[in-house]
This record gives structure tokens, sequence and C-alpha cells, in this order.
DNA sequence: CCTTCCCGAATTTGATCATATTCTTGCGGC
DNA sequence: GCCGCAAGAATATGATCAAATTCGGGAAGG
């Protein structure tokens, strides 16, 4: 989401300004599900708790409200958005609508070194699995997806999916807190293998399937606790 | 983008923080191609010219990058995007992949109200043609995919959707500028006919047919401004 | 006498600004 | 060509003001 002069600048040595950080550290909490969807949001809470002042909290918290991390109430305060079944069902059409093309477009340019970072978070998630750890479900999951958008080369469209992952990240470690890891399958092997291949066709299909057996968990989610 | 909550509060009588002022006001400028690709914005200008303080300039300023509508260079400045080929490509698969559905959505939603409002900005879009008025044209036919879109009730979609014309809004601008508005049909009427008799396919592929002619403007202006 | 409702003060939170600090950059001297 | 200086611009802080929520006291009614 247009960070990348940020990193750069991290890489090569310069401190990045606290807004970013902010930012940064907001945004991760909000996706990998360690804040509530209703949570409230304070400004001066997230002053406190990151040492920051007023000004950076608030800018990053707009840029999240922006990106539909965050919803702004008539109060003017700030929470964590309640996905409801609606809300979910755009989700998943959008999903299915523009990362089967990042999957296609990935098949293109993926790169043994590509392949590599995709393996490893695919067996990191694996592990997670096994532990029955859900954050580093959450976190991993993310992780390959991400990887993929990057070696996709489609910088819009991967900002508008990374804003999607926003927006059900809360909502999803609900879900998957409720159900275990479990009964979370995955397609990930089989999106390596077409990418390996550089099959387009059969990395966008294993990717809708993915989608699909991901998003039906939220949906039934979602569905069981609005009933 | 999130804003019922500021539109309530301005219509009871309650006056509007001044960071969504500054942000409206920018947004439609972006919007409406009057910031040229590469422009810079700086937060001190625009405090001057609005009137505001810094804080709620650099509030709307981070919400529009988070947008992609400004793009934050490594200096820390903040500029108007140039859109390259590549880019409009990723931006006219996502409209072709979204909008769609939105008009599909409407075509079960639109009541008379509606179709009223549709064809109101039409016929304004048509006068704006007839007159060569570029800035109308680009205000009215936004502002006829604005009303489909709130019309099709499905507020996540619209939102993505509405990131997308903040990308391509400058530029657009540049195209039309370049050919005028004669050239510039659309299938406005197709779509309304199809809202009307209730028909989504129909209308699905009446917007796709209207992205194709609108976008493809767009593609061949970026090919020769590139060249 | 107890319950309920309403009103107003205290507290919490948000909005804005003026100012100090840091960073980038462009220029001029060496 | 390189280094340092000065100007412009962004960053960040804290103070100040305004709005909203909450909480508690008191009156009306049962």
């Amino acid at each position: 989401m247009g960070e990348r002069a940020l990193t750069n600048k991290a890489a090569s040595g310069g401190r990045a300004p606290a807004h970013q950080i902010v930012y940064r550290a907001l945004r991760d909490r909000i996706l990998h599900g360690e804040m509530a969807p209703g949570q409230p949001v304070t400004i001066q809470g997230l002053a406190d708790s990151t040492g920051a002042g007023m000004t950076p909290v608030r800018e990053a918290i707009r840029r999240l409200t922006s990106e539909g991390a965050l919803v702004f109430q008539d109060n003017r305060r700030v929470s964590v958005p309640v996905l409801d079944a609606r809300g979910a069902e755009e989700l998943i059409f959008a999903r299915q609508a523009l990362e089967p093309e990042l999957a296609r477009r990935a098949a293109a340019t993926a790169g043994p070194d590509a392949l590599a970072r995709l393996a490893a978070e695919d067996a990191a998630l694996d592990r997670a699995i096994a532990r029955g750890d859900v954050g580093g479900y959450l976190r991993h999951n993310h992780g390959f997806h991400a990887v993929l958008y990057v070696v996709a080369r489609a910088p819009v469209l991967a900002d508008l999916v990374e804003g999607l992952w926003l927006r059900f990240g809360p909502s999803l470690r609900i879900v998957c807190g409720r159900v275990g890891t479990g009964s979370l399958p995955d397609r990930h092997k089989e999106i390596m293998d077409a990418l390996a291949a550089g099959d387009g066709d059969a990395a966008a299909a294993a990717m809708r399937e993915d989608i699909e057996q991901g998003m039906a968990a939220l949906r039934a989610g979602i569905a069981a606790g609005e009933g």
C-alpha cells in the first residue's frame, strides 16, 4: 500500500516516520485478528500504548479507515468494524474476482526464489496448523498469499486484495478461534505446483478453490455468530 | 468511502471536521482531473490554500495516499501519481471484474427514484458532451456511475471501485483534453434500460461495454503519452 | 419505601493549532 | 568535484478547545 518508499528507507538505514510505524503495527494487529470486531480504538489510548504523539496516531487511523480496516462512527469515534453476512459476501466476491488473476500473473513471473519463499511460508503454515496455533495460522496464511501478490508484479491489484484481508481479518480470527485449526484445508500445494509449471489457468483455478475453502469457514462462522 | 457518518452529520446541522472537508475537496479535485499527474502536493501549500491547519491537511493526504489517489515518494513528498500502461491495464481489469457485478445488483434494487437520478446525470453528461465541456463530462460521467454504486447497495464493492476512479481520474482528464468530448460514446442508455427491466445480465453486459469503451480511450491516450 | 426517569456535572475523547525539531535539497565556496 | 551551509518542507509534540458519553443525585410516580 505505497510502502515501498518506507521499506527502502528502512533498508537503507534511515528511520521510518512514527506514523508509518504506528500504521504498520496497528495494521498487523488488525490483519492477524488481535483486535476484536467492534472493539473501540482511541487516539489517546494508541498514543499511550505506542509512545507516539497524537498526530502520527491520527494519521495511522485515518489511513486504516480509508482501507476499511477501521470504521468512523457518527460519534467521531473509531472502532474495528463488525462484518455482517452481506459484507462477507462482497468480500468473497471481490477476492474471487481479483485473486485468481494475481495467481495467473504470478505463474508467468515466479522464479525459483519466489517458489522457495512460498514453500517456506506454506511449511510454517503447516507447522502452525499442527500446533493448533491460530495466530500462526493467520499470519502465515496471509504471508503465503502476500508473497504471491508481490511475485505477480501487479501493485494495484495487490493493494486492492490486501485491503480485503484487512476487512475480514478480525472476523476470521473469531471463526478460527471457535473451530480450531484442524478443519482448515488449503490448496497451497496445488497453487505452487501450477506456479512451478508456469500454468496460469491451473494457478487461477487452484486459487479459486483455496479462496472458496477459506471463505466458506468465514461465511459459516459469521452466519452462526449472527443467528 | 465510509463517509456516511459525515454526511448524516452535515445533513443534521452539525459541522463537518476540517479534515473531512479538506479530504472531500482534494478528492474531488483529483477525481475530476483538476490535478495533473506528477503534480506535487505539499502540506503547507494545502494548509495555506484551504485555510486549515497542518494536522487536518495531513490526515486528508494520508487518506488519499491509502486510496492510491496520491503517492508517497521516498523523499517524504507527496504527488499525484503518474499512471503507466501496466497500471492502466490493472485498473481496467479491476473495473471489469467488479463493476458489472455492481450493475447486476443495481438491477435488482433500482427503483423509480434511482432511475430518475441516473437519467438526470446522463442528461447532464450529454449536455456537457455537446458543449465540449471536459470538466462537466468527467463530473457527470463519474456521477452516473456513483449513483449506480449507491443503488447497488454493496458498500464494499463500491468503495473498491471508487478507489479505482481516483487512480485514473487525473490521466483521464489529460486524455479527454487531448481528444475532446466528441469521440466518447457510452452505454448509459443500455444500462438504464436494463436496470428498468430488472435484467441483471443485460445490465452487467452493458456495463462491460461501457467500461471497455471508456477505458479504451484511456489506454490509447496513455500509450500515446508514453511513446 | 422502592423503582424509574431525567437532568447536569465530571470525565473521557476528539479536533485543531502554533511551534519546535528533523530531514531533504539546492547552492555556493573551496 | 566535494563539502558544508541555508532555505524549504515534513515530522512530531503538547496545549487548548469542543463534543460526547457516563455517572450520580434528585424528583415523580407506583
